[in-house]
DNA sequence: TAGATTGTTAATCGATTAACAATC
DNA sequence: TAGATTGTTAATCGATTAACAATC
């Protein structure tokens, strides 16, 4: 569909457009031109429009983008439809708010089971599933071949976690253990997420005061 | 003490420097040089070097970085040493999570106010905060002037409550609600975190299969 | 001293912005 | 048709990489 590799600024921003573009459906409107949504997202109009080129032509001269119309090609691009099987690792206070906060299904993915080392946590459902004993792990990953794993575990343990469920098939990471994950094979995708970092980010600014936007917006 | 205005990328990856020679040290490493840095963080030497000389000269020609004199460095450009007042917002898993996960004091912030809505909630015990009802933000405020809200609510509560908490004071935003607050004040610092938009990332990328790589490291 | 590695300048690369012809 | 706004090319800007003199 793509007619050459997309850069990773834009593709960042295709989250950020499809959740605009759905807020902007909500409010009933059908129709916006690059200006006015840059203007509502605080991007330039020119970036726009070479953002949504990047995937052919979205619009039309004179008129703009039809916007329900337009939100549902990126969600296409995204994948929203999509049915990625995700297990989550670690049913602590974070792993709980992931589960039960995140809807997975609207992001083209399903989260399909949830781990933890901690015998008192085992069976306690959380958003609609049974909390499993690590002892399972490997059967599960057998009998489901989930593709993705959302580790919220602490930091010691990552690494070694990481590279048991690479054996049992998982290839995508989302990962929240305040340790940079590091798989030398490029089949393996990984998104680190660092909480951590971005307080450290907020607080530099906060003391360096004015003129520190640091905002991808 | 920067010579000139430091820009964003090289703010964003200042925390990521700064963990991973807090790693350094704990191997008992002393010195370390741009080029073996460069290799464990997937960043290249050069990019290092000048970062490192945004804020003048951390190293010696021909030894290299020593380790902790250099985190120590960052620590302070990072403002570690600060004690920034922070509430937090929502007291559900999320909230929850962050409160008692993520050491603050490290990061130069303290956590010093919890709120919620919810009565039931109101008086428990979190992070070694009693959880207070809203009704008391206010006053708070005034007391405590804190300087950083986390805000862990739902989507349709932020722009609102934002838009109170800047006039009780508060001058940074950690965001996790789900949608991207706007303030027309420069003075004003948000961090605008969206869990939702990082899965989307990932899960395009695991559709889109091999060659997508979005990370930032 | 010789080797190593920084600090810094210059070259390259890529992303954003500006401009405008195409066209609805 | 005239006005609006895209798609797309060219210009600009900024960040990364390469190179190398300075120096420990």
């Amino acid at each position: 569909m793509a007619k050459q590799a997309i850069s990773t600024p834009v593709i960042r921003r295709l989250p950020r457009y499809y959740r605009f573009l759905g807020e902007l459906e909500q409010e009933d409107m059908e129709r916006i031109s690059s200006k006015e949504l840059a203007r509502r997202m605080g991007l330039s109009a020119s970036q726009i429009r070479q953002d949504f080129n990047c995937f052919g032509g979205f619009g039309q001269q004179g008129y703009g983008y039809n916007i329900s119309e337009l939100r549902e090609k990126i969600g296409m691009i995204l994948g929203v439809n999509e049915r990625t099987g995700v297990i989550l690792i670690g049913a602590g206070n974070l792993g709980k708010a992931i589960a039960t906060h995140l809807d997975f299904q609207k992001r083209g993915c399903e989260l399909i089971g949830i781990f933890d080392s901690n015998p008192d946590l085992h069976g306690v459902n959380t958003a609609g599933l049974p909390i499993l004993p690590m002892e399972e792990l490997s059967a599960f990953c057998r009998k489901h071949k989930p593709q993705v794993a959302v580790l919220t575990i602490p930091k010691g343990a990552a690494q070694e976690l990481a590279d048991q469920l690479i054996s049992l098939g998982i290839c995508g990471f989302w990962n929240f253990s305040h340790f940079d994950l590091r798989i030398n094979n490029p089949q393996i995708i990984v998104e680190n997420v660092h909480l951590g970092d971005s307080l450290m980010t907020l607080a530099y600014c906060m003391h360096r005061g004015e003129g520190c936007d640091t905002s991808d917006e």
